[in-house]
This record gives structure tokens, C-alpha cells and sequence, in this order.
DNA sequence: CAATAATCGAGACGGTACGTCACGTCTTCTT
DNA sequence: AAGAAGACGTGACGTACCGTCTCGATTATTG
């Protein structure tokens, strides 16, 4: 019987050996070094207790498999990336957004995203997670950024948000796991721009 | 020591028992199977051998590796889908292409897709097996169509090809990897319209 | 550090709460239950605890290990079968003990019994304190009732009374042990009366 | 699904890698090393296909569990210590036989012969491996020496010759499993004329 | 009566070995 | 020479217990 991701705010613990606050840090830690330098496939639960100094059993203990416990240890890792703070018009908020995007994509952190969304493609509960702790935290504000755009006829009112943010960081997402070609700022403010323009212009009649 | 991927073109043979194109068939559809039902993750070398009635030696003699192995069989399923008809305009052109995209990415053939670009990440050599066979077949042809439109100034000029086809494109791989919202007509719609309409629209000053 | 066994006797305690008694006697019994049911190798000090309703700790705190945790409950539930009363003439005696002995081998004591010995095969400690909880105890008496009977001439007179003794009992612990036949009443007869006649015989010459 | 201990006398092989004789003399060979050395309890099947050059599956895959794999590796042992020749009279062969047994109950055969026997008291296919493996091949030959001496009438014919032998044996057994005193010659000498005496006096009066 | 001290239950900890699975290689007989 | 069959050594899996360790709570003796 097993309790994973229980009941973090109990203001009271019940009787036992209160689990290793050491321990659970040192997992998580090692995990994020070894699925930089292995990637999700090769990354073994074994490796991470022996760099983590811990029984395998503690591993096991709190994450009931290589995905649950890759997921807990990058959502620590972006906890600090989470803000996103508005920067003036939304324009050069969501301009640099993107910018600060490429930026962590092209660091080692973007190739744990790229392989965890790689790994998401076998398992679900992966990309549920990579959606919970990565994309949702950012689209909240993001969502809310383009509504008040919109009513500031700033931009087209009539398009979905979740689209308008798919078109702005598909290509993004797609240099990320693709690699066809270059990540770099030019290619941030090429999409940027001619997407925004998009936005900006008369409605066209479709098809 | 072996022989992959050997000078299949030579006119005569050596000695011995030739290679058994049922054999090779039936890996190769056994693996599409299984990597439709389990992904790559989960993909074995002995299912598929056991699949297709064959020795596992044999799947090793002649593919190196999983990775190799579900790139041929991926290349072997996309070839079909190969082919890229111009009809009519360069926009209606690339809409068309587009949805034909979607209904592809939409269909078992999609997961596939969505498979490889995911065990890509943790295998670079399958990530370059998927450029060589599906993305550049594809972008070559998409290429010189684009530069056509530039020339014919239904276009900006100024822009990479590239540029502009992983604006159009990234989208959809976006939706078809990251699954956060269904990849549907009007989502093709309205990228397609917007990426277009910034294409068209005058050049505006970056940053 | 711990101090198992301690000096009992001590008329006044130090100070701290006692041990407790009862979670004693349930680690007893619940060793004893669990010996029948699941043999020296397969219980688990895990589950003792737990049928005990104990913590493990509790359980080591006393019983550095296993073999002294089961010599302990051995003991304990041996102790009421210590005693052994001369009921007549010492041939009535020994034959009358040998029976008792064949009851208790054939009860779930003698599966208890029968275990201990198997673990003292790779653990002296187990086989030392099977001795000394048990052989001894008995010995002591019989070997006095035997020299009683060489010194009243009912027996030959030159020999090791734990020659003699290992003479009466071999055969039944080998019933016990080997279980190639019932260890039943006919048995224990002949086997005392095949002796018993060959100890009152003239002396023969050996070899 | 697996095959232990199956058609052994198959005259033709089917189809696929024959089974590696060299493996399976190592993994028997290093079982009784490691029995001597460690006793059953403490044997791992790890250190065996260590010690043996072998993966640990090879032993899995032919020994379901360690006792299976030590009574094989027990009865490949003793297997040369078959032969009970008759030596002369029936008294100087069973005399003989006993001598045998003391020196190779001393011996290192003799620690695994109670290993095993301890073993078998918490795993009941043990103890019948060791009586199909050990006891029987010896009862076979001794019982009709027994019943050959009964027709001669040098012994007592109203017995169960397995009750006889075991009379005779019961005493060995027992120090080789108690260790209470040395099972030296004197003891055996002792043993056999008792017995043996009480076997040819005329019938006494049970109880 | 408060302070001290040892026990209790619970249960997490770092380990070791388990028995299983798939890997990629090999060795045999058959085609 | 390639085929299928299947055993091989390897190494990671996830589980079960080991014996130890921290907890908060309880129950004694001592100051």
C-alpha cells in the first residue's frame, strides 16, 4: 500500500519516521543530472538511488515508476521558471516570453522538456503531467494577457486563445523536437512577427 | 559482423540461401502493428519476431537496433503518403497539404509519427531517420513552391522557406505531440489564415 | 547496544517505562503460530510483529536475530514438558518416556521441534540452545536413572549412558527428522525392546 | 513455461541451441562448494551463477528454486557413493556399511547431507529428494541383505526390516544432526553389537 | 509534581537478494 | 548462407525483508 503525491499540506503527521526531506531532494536531484546526460530512455531508477546515496526501495517508496518520478523531478527543476511577469503592451510581453522560451529551450532544461515530451508520446500520464506542471501555469497568464488584448483591440477578438498561443509557440515546440534548424533569436522574431501580423490584419474570408 | 541496409542493387548474388522477402515483410509490418499498439517504448524485438513467425536472429541480422528497425518500417508506411500534387494555387496548395496533414496526423499513422519524433529525443539517429524520410521528401517540394509564390510576390520575400514552413507547420506538430486540443479543421483554418495573412501583410519593424 | 537476557532478578528497576510483558508473550506465541504454519525459513520477524501487533523494533530490541527469537518460543513452550517422573522400574521408565516423546514428536511440537533442528544445521547458536533447552534438561534424569540400573545390574554396566541413550532415541528423532515411515507405538516397542534386550545381554565380542 | 527435469533420454534434439553441458557441471559443482561453505540458509543463487561463470537465468531457467537445484546438485554428489558391496557375512557387511556412513557423515558429504536434511524439515520436496536420491538406493540393497539373514536365521525374522534399519541408523543420524558427542568408531561398534544383539536373542515380552 | 528516562507503536531508511524480462549473441539443425 | 529455434551472459526491473533509525506518545522512577 503506497501513498504517492498524498496529502502535502497535513498540518499533523501521523506516528513513523517522518520521511527524509534529504532524501526526497537528493532523488529529484539526481534525476534531473542523469536525464540530462542519459535521457528518459536510458535513465535508470537504480543509477538514481545509487547517485542519490538512497535504497532503491525509497525511490520506489514515492514514485510508483521512471515517468512519475521524471515528472515530480522536472516540475522542481521549472518551479523557478514558473513566473511570467508582464513586461508593458502585451505584444512585447508575449514577445518576450518567446524570447526567454528559446533561451531555456536551447539550455539543458529544454532538453529535458524535449525529452519528456518524447516520452509523453508512450505514455500518457507523462504529457497529462508535462500539461499540469508546465504548459497550464503558463497558459493561465498567457490566456489572460490575450483577453485583455483583445479587448483593447489590440488583436483579432475572434480567435481562440489556446489557438492563437499553439500558433505563437507551435514552431517553437517543433525546433525543440524536430531540430531541423536553429533555435535562435531571428527565427523568435520571424514567427513573432509575421504571426502578430496575422492577428492584427482585417478578418480574410477562410478557405 | 553484418551487413545493414547492403548494396541491395547488385545485379548477381553469392552463394547461399537469399534473403527472404517474406521475412523482411512480415518484421516490418509486425512492427508497425506493435508500434501502433504499445509505442516505442514498449515496442520488443521478440514480439515482433514472434509476430512475424521469424527468428529473433533475424531481425538482428539485419537491422542493428529498435531505433533502425521502426525507422524502416516507418519509412516503409509513409512511402505511399509520399507524394505532394500541386492543385491550383501556392495557398490552396499549402492548405490542402496542410488538412491532408491533419487527417494523417489525426489517423494511426499520426501515432506512429507522434512514436518516432518521441523515441527521436532520446536517439538522435531516429530523429534524423524521421528527417530523411518524411520531413525533407516532403519540404523539398514545399520549398520550391514557396519560392515560387515569392516570386510570383503572393508572398514576402525576405523570409527563410524554412522559416516559414515550420510557422505553418508547427501547429500542428504542436497539437499532435503535445495533444492539449484536438487538431481539427478549423484549427488548420485558422493557423493557415493567420500565418498566411502575416505573410502578406506589408513588412513591419521587428522588436 | 542492547542487553538481551538481562540480570531479571534485579529487585529494583532503573527508571523509564518497563518492559512491557504482554507485547513479550504475544511475540512469543505469535513466533510458536507462525513456526507451525510457515517453518523456520519462511518466518519472517515482519510478521511476527505484526501478529503480535508490535513494532519490529520492539522485537529486536530483545532477539538480536531469528534463532534466538525461536529458541526463545521454543523454550517457552517446552517448559511445561520438562518434567519427567519415574514411574517404576527403570525399563517401565524409559519405555514410558520414549512413548511420550513419540506423542509429542508426532504433535505440532514435534513440527516445532523438527524445525529447530533443521535450522540448527546452519546455525550453531539454534543447535546449542536446542541442547540446552531441551537435550539437557532430560538427559540429566535419564542418565541418572541409567546408572541406576547399571548399579542394580538391570544393564550393562560399561558403556556411555549417552551411548546408550542416542541408542534409545536415534530411531525416533530419525523418524522425526527423515519421516520415511510413522512414528507410531509398534515402532517405539520394538525399537526399546531390540535395545533394551541387547544392553541386558552377556557382552559379545566386538568386530 | 519451462521444462525441468524433462525427456532426458530423447535421442534426437529438436530445433535451437542445445543446452550447455559445461554450464550446468558449474552450476551443480559451484552449489555444493557454496553448500559447504554457507549451509542451504545462507546460499544465494546469485553467488552460485557467479561462482559458476553463468547468468543468473541459466539457473532459473533449468531449477525453479533452491531446493530443487540443491537436491540435483546433492544428488549429483553422492551419486558415485552408490555402491554397497557385500563384504561376507550379513553382520560384517551392515557393520561395514555403518563404518562407511560414520566417515562420510565426518566429511564435508556429510555437512550436506544434514543441510539438506535441516533444509528439507521447511520444504517437504527436499526431504523426498533426499529419500529417492539417498535413503532408497541404500534400503534397496540393505533390506534384501536383511531379509537374506532373516531366512538364514542369523536375526530375528518377526521384524520390519525398515525398522530395523533404521534402528541401526536412527543413532548415526542423530549425531550427525545433534552433534551432541562424536560419531566416531567406538560409537558405531557400540551401536552395531547392541542392536545387532538384541536382534538375535530369543523374543522377549513387549511392554 | 515536574523532570527524566526507557519503552512502545509506527513506519521510513539504506541495503541485499529475489525471481522475471528483454537484450543482443551464440550454436544447433533444417532449408 | 540464411532460416527458426532457443539457450546463453548480462543487466535492470520492481518486490520483499532485513536490521536500524527516527518520530510522537506512554509509563515508570527520581528529584
Amino acid at each position: 500500500m503506497q501513498r504517492h503525491h498524498l496529502a502535502v499540506n497535513a498540518p499533523s503527521r501521523g506516528p513513523g519516521r517522518p520521511r527524509s526531506e534529504k532524501a526526497r531532494k537528493a532523488i529529484l536531484k539526481g534525476t534531473i543530472e542523469l536525464l540530462k546526460r542519459d535521457g528518459f530512455n536510458d535513465l535508470r531508477i537504480e543509477s538514481v538511488a545509487a547517485r542519490a546515496g538512497v535504497g532503491k526501495a525509497t525511490v520506489y517508496r514515492w514514485w510508483p515508476n521512471k515517468a512519475e518520478l521524471v515528472i515530480d523531478a522536472f516540475a522542481a527543476a521549472v518551479f523557478k521558471e514558473l513566473h511570467f511577469p508582464p513586461t508593458g503592451s502585451v505584444q512585447h510581453t508575449i514577445r518576450g516570453q518567446m524570447k526567454r522560451w528559446a533561451v531555456i529551450f536551447r539550455s539543458p532544461l529544454g532538453q529535458i522538456i524535449a525529452n519528456v515530451i518524447g516520452a509523453g508520446q508512450s505514455d500518457p500520464e507523462i504529457l497529462k503531467a508535462f500539461h499540469t506542471h508546465w504548459v497550464e501555469p503558463r497558459r493561465v497568464e498567457a490566456r489572460k494577457l490575450l483577453r485583455q488584448a483583445m479587448k483593447d483591440g489590440e488583436i483579432r477578438s475572434d480567435l481562440d486563445p489556446d489557438t492563437i498561443l499553439d500558433t505563437f509557440y507551435g514552431p517553437l515546440y517543433l525546433r525543440l523536437l524536430i531540430r531541423n534548424a536553429p533555435l535562435d533569436e531571428d527565427f523568435v522574431d520571424v514567427v513573432f512577427d509575421t504571426v502578430l501580423s496575422g492577428l492584427t490584419s482585417p478578418l480574410k474570408p477562410g478557405k
